[in-house]
DNA sequence: GTCTATAGGAGGATAGAC
DNA sequence: GTCTATCCTCCTATAGAC
């Protein structure tokens, strides 16, 4: 049921070097020789370049569609909204989440051509459907993007070393409930 | 005085091919043909890639310090915070500012070896300590960076296509103002 | 499952004619 | 200022041995 280690090996350093440099800046070389194999091993497990990205999109997909098919199965209240972002929040916490939505954010355009890309966007456009009503204010869907963007950018604004992850999430999750709250 | 029109014409096409498929995603030979021209003449304006994106960088860098040294000749009270706001929105208004903004965002990593690029961080972290005390909490420091992102993201975040410019302004300006306002 | 070797192409950049 | 022609490097991807 598991699978290849190598396999999430590789996922794990690409993932790392794609947030640090960039998709289109980061070659297959690079991968192999941080993981101590050759480009061809790669090949073994992944097809294609663009085969490690999907494969990684995918992961977060579930995680996603699982989310919201729960708030879908739920009245669109305010408790409702809250307890979306609530748990947004810790779903990011988990794993390597959160790099994937700062890899996926700082990627888009290099990305566009992947099918999962739009895939992506799709949940994205369900989430602000979960937290606001359709014919709702522009200053009010604004709202709502921010505060998607609150969680993410929980991870990457402050710049002192000494916060802590747990003090990064909840300032992102108070500043993100007060965006949608009105 | 004026620069030539072929250099200016070669910014409008590359930062039109960079926002739509990235920096590092578009070469010189689309950004040539686009243009008409053949990748040597390309040559003849800009040393290298490197320096096509600096000039542009230089461009908005001008325009941020006049607006930031505006804000520090002033006390750091909320009206002037509230009036720094409006004049940067006013600000991206003009020419294609908020493109730059736009492209230096989605782009981050693919420019971290430019120079330009870090003095471009300078820049938007002296807006942040124009608009927040260094001591303040992490939910302020996080509702100012949303303030300032607001602004940028009024360009894109609305799908409809209905939406004037206006339109689009008042909402960020609105949204931004709340955030910086408490 | 991992290797060596290589095909095949695209990219940035330069030389030198016009 | 713009062109043609070319260099050199690096890339993705594949073939086939072990």
């Amino acid at each position: 049921m598991k699978e290849s280690d190598t396999r999430t090996r590789i996922q794990d350093v690409a993932l790392e070097l794609f947030i640090e440099q960039g998709y289109e800046a980061t070659s297959l070389r690079e991968i192999a020789e941080k993981l101590g194999v050759t480009k061809a091993a790669l090949y073994y497990h992944f097809k294609t370049k663009d085969d490690i990205v999907t494969s990684m999109i995918a992961d977060r997909l579930a995680a996603m569609d699982e989310l919201i098919a729960w708030a879908q199965s739920r009245p669109p209240t305010t408790e409702t909204r809250r307890e979306f972002v609530r748990r947004y929040g810790a779903d990011l916490m988990r794993a390597r989440h959160h790099d994937m939505m700062r890899f996926f954010e700082r990627n888009q355009t290099a990305l566009r051509h992947n099918p999962a890309t739009e895939r992506m966007r799709e949940r994205m456009q369900a989430m602000l459907d979960v937290l606001t009503d359709k014919d709702a204010p522009l200053t009010r869907q604004l709202k709502c993007s921010l505060a998607i963007f609150a969680i993410h950018a929980t991870w990457f604004v402050f710049r002192e070393p000494g916060v802590s992850d747990e003090a990064r999430q909840a300032a992102g999750l108070e500043v993100a409930l007060e965006l949608i709250g009105d």
